[in-house]
DNA sequence: GTCTATACTTGGATAGAC
DNA sequence: GTCTATCCAAGTATAGAC
């Protein structure tokens, strides 16, 4: 038998880290303190410290936690992807869900504490490994279903790719920029369409329930 | 005649901009405090509040002046530039040397922080704007150098332009980063010689490819 | 494991001396 | 204009009771 822990022992983890993600896409990276989270996750302060160590350390949790859903979800969506309609859709899914989720405070901030520390920036470098992995995958189903689209070798596209949609999410901030990204993936789902006259006729995407506001952990 | 002010009393201004310059680039936005920029001003902690009111405004006036002499160098040197060539060029020498100079990182830290705060990201939204006039100036001699570049309306491919190069600069800290910008403008300026075969270009950047020869993979 | 209480630190901002 | 001194708020982290 386990020992007694009268009440929840490691939901008090999960809870936390889902709390840490619900602060990052609400108030942000500087917002995200120990206080704020523990009071959406509904308990104690100091659980924090107890559980995580820091609030950095329970940020990057929070981090590793989503990424890995979103990977294995998204890995799957690409690889079974057979049309380039579907791979714009990916793109734009994996935008929205970063932008949804928050982490592109959390990764500038991770980026740039890296550049004056190597091993920090080691560790965000391996985190991002995967991503690059997944970026390469897609980057090489566009090559293969678009006849001479290959103008760059793979790795190099992927990390275009990677960075043009960093970059797209930080801008998304701005006034302007959240509807011109929209824009935009309009018109390379409709330039998609064109290169590939097939069966893929799925319309035009169907607007996902908007994010809005529907905080978790519920705020008191 | 000005007023006494015994010892420098405007020079106080520009130095705390520089030092909140300088806090932006080193340790970030949450770490640019009013007591860290005066540090590195060499001056006091209330002198911040005195000069600008507070904190945040003397970020945005640091933006401020990076961004207006940032802009007239760039502008010239995309006036005046008549080739594909040059403009790929001009391109990379104004990356270099903002990321050089952690220009970039400026900016990169204000549109991160205003994801979590309206009233910053507003504020910052409007100092995106020459950015933005600046990105269309440069994509509109493209499109008039290179007929057919046209796919997409100037102000979204200037959206996309900006995005892009700040996406580059934020994973340029990565390991492979810095080099894999590099090799991507070689490549740009290769492929701005085979769309302009016209007068010998100044290669003084890169050996000039002697065949006409794609970078990599024919396109048949 | 979880809580209360608290020590300690840092940062924004103001008042007033010089 | 610049400084010292200070207030106040918020955050990190720990100690110890339950």
């Amino acid at each position: 038998m386990p020992p007694p822990a009268r009440r929840s022992a490691d939901a008090t983890r999960t809870a936390l880290v889902h709390a840490a993600q619900d602060a990052l896409r609400d108030v942000g990276y500087s917002g995200s303190s120990a206080r704020e989270i523990a009071r959406r996750a509904g308990c104690n302060q100091a659980l924090v410290f107890y559980h995580f160590g820091s609030v950095q350390d329970l940020l990057l949790a929070a981090l590793d936690d989503v990424s890995t859903r979103r990977l294995t979800a998204y890995q799957e969506s690409i690889a079974t992807a057979t049309t380039l309609h579907a791979l714009v859709d990916a793109a734009e899914r994996v935008l929205e869900d970063d932008l949804a989720a928050g982490n592109v405070a959390v990764l500038v901030e991770l980026l740039t504490a890296g550049s004056s520390s190597p091993d920090l920036a080691a560790a965000v470098t391996e985190r991002l490994a995967p991503w690059r992995d997944l970026a390469e995958l897609a980057v090489g189903r566009v090559f293969e279903l678009v006849p001479g689209a290959a103008v760059l070798p793979v790795d190099e596209a992927a990390h275009v790719l990677i960075a043009t949609l960093l970059g797209l999410e930080l801008v998304a901030g701005t006034s302007t920029g959240r509807e011109t990204t929209a824009v935009l993936f309009g018109r390379a789902r409709r330039v998609a369409d064109l290169l590939e006259p097939g069966p893929a006729v799925r319309s035009d995407r169907a607007p996902r329930p908007r994010t809005g506001r529907a905080p978790a952990g519920g705020a008191s």
